[in-house]
DNA sequence: GCGTGGTGTATGGTATACCAGAAACCACGG
DNA sequence: CCGTGGTTTCTGGTATACCATACACCACGC
């Protein structure tokens, strides 16, 4: 039933409080409109230890790993300040972002079976151009999807793991649909050439046009997307 | 009256103790050659709280950020174990280093100034092939900081915060003068024409050379360094 | 001699009390 | 009404005591 008032349970699986602690602030804080509010927002430790239920210890902990991740920033006897990403920051992320995607399109061309490559089909051949504007949300995320099976092909776990990162901290922008709204249509045809490129085990071509597809996606961001 | 017994000031500094300590730890584990023993390293909290003087709070809140910069493994109820990069990992943050900085020089053909891209000479200029074999040493840090430059030109923050986080990880691998040893007669070529391109504004060629640079330092290490 | 179970100990995890500094607040004088 | 000084409060930082578990060790039984 619903219990109306067990809710708590705090003896917990075997995770560790500061875990657990941060996967909860971390999936709060992105799922948070943090651009919605004109005042900068402020954390409480002693507030969030007790709604948690647990001490300021591991919560303290869990908030200095997102204090070094960049979501957020302790300031001594101040506050804890969840940060807001500039327009400039998000370029920047974007431009990594397709400085490793090339790079691991490169060595995707070297290193994948051609079977791994042709299951970037099932991806791009999900949604015909008349779909993308009915189911926007799934297609966002099947071009997610797909531009991480480009990063997983490459066969590095490190680009992995750093694309990993970036794609969750743009998570926290407002209106991400605006990624792909205008751009779908010819984001399909772009993601195509892509695996005809990988196909062909053209290296130099996978490389650029990966390169080129998230760029174009960095300066559609630059001068549609108003953050600051 | 009053000041009898005023102003003490111990230990002054104004930062934290959790700062001092993270610093004194991190410089404490690069310098010590983590590959020469056979057993894996284990610190203990209690035991270094006690040697630097100040709680195992501090302490282990720098102990926790080193364990997510992946300097350390914390296990719990079992110990902090020094991490040591297996090969692959090393070769893995060289191709990073690669796509990174083959990304800053594409950035830097379109927004480093000229009298920027001038003062790299500075760096590629400052020894002569035959000076290198003596100089070893200083050679080795001038080739780090034309890397940094290069980055730093792309003008892309993020880029150079992630560089600067692989430089130093890679600062813990023994004999780093390998990476450069017989190695360093192409690599001023290379940098030549590297800083060729950046002036004539060739972002193709730039990225090109840039990449194949570092690429060929990954084969290097691939071939010749033994770490496993 | 060897396995087995219980007990001790070492270690990271957690809770809590206290510290220091910064900001907010308030009383008071002009 | 405004400025100013001190005091109070709120905040993250630090110290410390205790908890839970993995491992080692030893006694005991076979």
């Amino acid at each position: 039933m619903a219990d109306t008032e067990l809710k708590i349970a705090p003896i917990g699986e075997g995770i560790s409080l500061k875990a657990r602690a941060y996967e909860a602030l971390k999936s709060a804080i992105l799922n948070m409109n943090i651009y919605a509010e004109a005042a900068e927002l402020r954390l409480d430790e002693r507030d969030l230890s007790q709604r948690f239920g647990v001490s300021r210890t591991p919560l303290r902990e869990a908030l200095a790993q997102l204090d070094q991740e960049g979501l957020v920033r302790i300031v001594a006897r101040r506050g804890i300040f969840i940060v807001r990403k500039t327009k400039a920051q998000i370029l920047d992320m974007i431009t990594v972002w397709a400085a490793l995607e090339s790079m691991a399109a490169r060595l995707a061309t070297e290193q994948a079976g051609g079977d791994e490559i042709a299951q970037l089909h099932a991806l791009v051949d999900q949604f015909s151009q008349d779909e993308i504007a009915r189911k926007m949300g799934e297609y966002s995320d099947a071009n997610i999807k797909f531009h991480q099976a480009i990063i997983g092909l490459g066969k590095c776990p490190l680009i992995v793991e750093m694309s990993n990162d970036l794609f969750f901290h743009m998570r926290a922008i407002r209106q991400r649909t605006i990624f792909e709204q205008d751009r779908a249509k010819r984001s399909i045809v772009d993601h195509k050439e892509i695996v005809a490129a990988l196909e062909a085990r053209d290296t130099e071509r996978a490389e650029r046009l990966v390169r080129q597809h998230t760029l174009r996606l960095r300066d559609h961001v630059d001068r549609y997307v108003n953050l600051d």
